[in-house]
RNA sequence: GCCCCUAUCGUCUAGAGGCCUAGGACACCAGAUUUUCAUUUUGGCAACACGGGUUCGAAUCCCGUUAGGGGUACCA
């Protein structure tokens, strides 16, 4: 079905930061580029001055950087092709298949209002499409400007086979009339501007959402008017929240956008193989479940996207979070938590690489983003507050028991000449079973938790001790002492 | 209103006429492991929207209904 000539695109507009379903139509563009060796452009669609902003083209640019997707041409600016635009926009006037139109939006609002009181479709009546000079001539010297639009056939079956849906069919009359292609200021307007930017740039695919599904007719009607080679459409479903709408950062707010993720220390493997799967099936009877852009690229087909629209589940992002986090080396999980534990102002520092690495390996398993890792670490390399523990953590303290157990600990600690190797934590931990005569379970080891780190939950104990080392154990054990006693 | 798209467990899906007493994953529930949380592990709950056809046989094909979604701009 597709080469290497191949080439395919993903046009955003910044006027809004990068969208989770942008991101996921990139996606499949882009393996579907690299799959056949074809060709991935990047255009910006800023023909809309008013709404677009520089910040979001570099949120934007950052995102698909952070998430590895590349792309082979560009950025493209649409608005750097104006000249071409307005070439093509004479060349339609001049064969007739342009003209102007001096409705005013009242006027368009009283079509409307009229066409939907008779259960019309609501649009444009076509009604100056055969206006003579005298005619504009009038409407000029009454101050109006001029909109081009585009004349579409008459009732003609406009139809394409698309990659995802198969045949599709609409008919030029459920249109809502001809659509305007330059604004009375001269700017053009999407639907005009993408067919002239995709034919130019030789994009011969279109992978998009399924909101477009009519836009694709218009524009069908504008490359068979304009006589230029139809390119392949294909169009994806669209990602719904719980509530089952259109997944929008202006009513969704964050979730929406990729910043979130970003900031909030997300592996984008995680992203990058939820969106995918989304879905998509990877083929097999394995039904895997993770992978890696690099894997699917070999297998990917757009035969396997489905066409119903899936709802984004925040909980089944965090699961992919937690196997990429798995397959991630604490080497990586390390360099990557860096900026994050700077800024909770956590330093490892004190510890060798090795135990670092260790560190990282005994937590990183539940992770589900890596901010969390700071607050998991925090244990190796700051005191807990004695005076500030939570009820349950403040109760363990307090059990008699717990005094008992902390002297005791104190005493063997002081026997002690190393706590490097986690058999001589275990024979440690065995003692202090048999000399206070608790058995080893929560009554033994939660106070011994809680003095060591402030709370009952957290790494494994014998590990733990082992890295924190006999140092620090025993001045930690001596603090929970003192405390106690002076309580 | 009009046009278009879609329809399998709560969610994402497998399923292209007999392999389906419908499979997997997330979530949830219960058990095991673990000194805690997490991890791991065993099991459980749970769906073909409805109604008509076609066929020896339908989750699968056709029609209708219903439901959900999208579009309907001098936005993209």
């Amino acid at each position: 079905m597709f080469d290497s000539s191949l080439k395919v695109r993903i046009p955003p507009s910044p006027t809004g930061p990068l969208h989770l379903g942008t991101v996921r139509t990139a996606l499949y563009n882009f393996l579907l580029a690299k799959k056949h060796g074809g060709t991935f452009v990047f255009r910006l669609e800023d023909t809309d001055r008013e709404r677009s902003k520089s910040e979001y083209v570099s949120d934007i640019i950052n995102g698909f950087r952070w998430l590895g997707i590349t792309w082979d041409e560009g950025p493209l600016r649409q608005s750097e092709h104006k000249a071409r635009h307005q070439m093509v926009v004479k060349q339609l006037i001049g064969e007739g298949l342009a003209y102007e139109c001096f409705c005013t939006t009242e006027e368009l609002n009283e079509i409307r209002q009229s066409q939907r009181a008779q259960n019309l479709v609501e649009g444009y009546d076509n009604r100056h499409r055969g206006l003579t000079e005298e005619q504009k001539k009038n409407f000029r010297e009454q101050g109006r400007k001029p909109v081009i639009r585009f004349r579409l056939p008459d009732n003609k079956e406009l139809f394409w086979d698309d990659l995802i849906r198969g045949r599709m069919t609409v008919n030029t009359s459920d249109l809502g009339g001809d659509p305007v292609i330059a604004k009375d200021n001269g700017d053009v307007l999407y639907n005009f501007a993408v067919v002239v930017d995709d034919n130019d740039a030789g994009i011969n695919c279109v992978i998009r959402g399924e909101d477009h599904l009519h836009n694709t007719a218009k524009q069908i009607a504008l490359y068979e008017g304009l006589n230029w080679k139809v390119p392949k459409f294909g169009h994806v479903s669209l990602i719904l929240t719980t509530n089952r709408e259109k997944l929008s950062k202006r009513k969704h707010g964050d979730i929406a956008g990729i910043t979130k993720y970003i900031n909030e220390g997300y592996l984008p493997e995680a992203i990058v193989n939820y969106l995918i799967g989304m879905s998509w099936t990877y083929p097999g009877d394995d039904s895997k479940e993770i992978f890696t852009i690099d894997e699917v690229i070999p297998i990917f087909s757009l035969d396997n996207v489905s066409k119903s629209s899936a709802v984004y589940d925040l909980g089944k992002l965090h699961w992919f979070c937690k196997e990429h986090f798995k397959l991630t080396s604490s080497e990586e999980v390390l360099k990557r938590a860096e900026p994050f534990l700077e800024k909770e102002n956590i330093s490892l520092n004190e510890y060798s690489i090795e135990e670092k690495l260790k560190i990282i390996s005994l937590i990183k398993d539940g992770l589900i983003t890596l901010s969390e890792i700071p607050q998991q670490v925090k244990v190796f390399c700051k005191i807990p507050d004695l005076s500030n523990l939570e009820i349950k953590e403040k109760e363990c303290l307090d059990d008699p028991n717990a005094k008992l157990i902390l002297e005791k600990l104190k005493d063997l600690l002081n026997e002690s000449d190393s706590l490097n190797e986690e058999q001589q934590v275990k024979d440690l931990l065995e003692k202090l079973s048999s000399e206070t005569g608790i058995k080893k379970g929560k009554k033994l080891f939660w106070p011994v938790r809680v003095a060591i780190s402030g709370t009952v939950h957290g790494p494994d104990l014998t590990s733990m001790l082992s890295i924190l080392g006999l140092g620090r154990v025993k001045d930690r054990i001596e603090r929970v002492n003192n405390f106690l006693m002076n309580e």
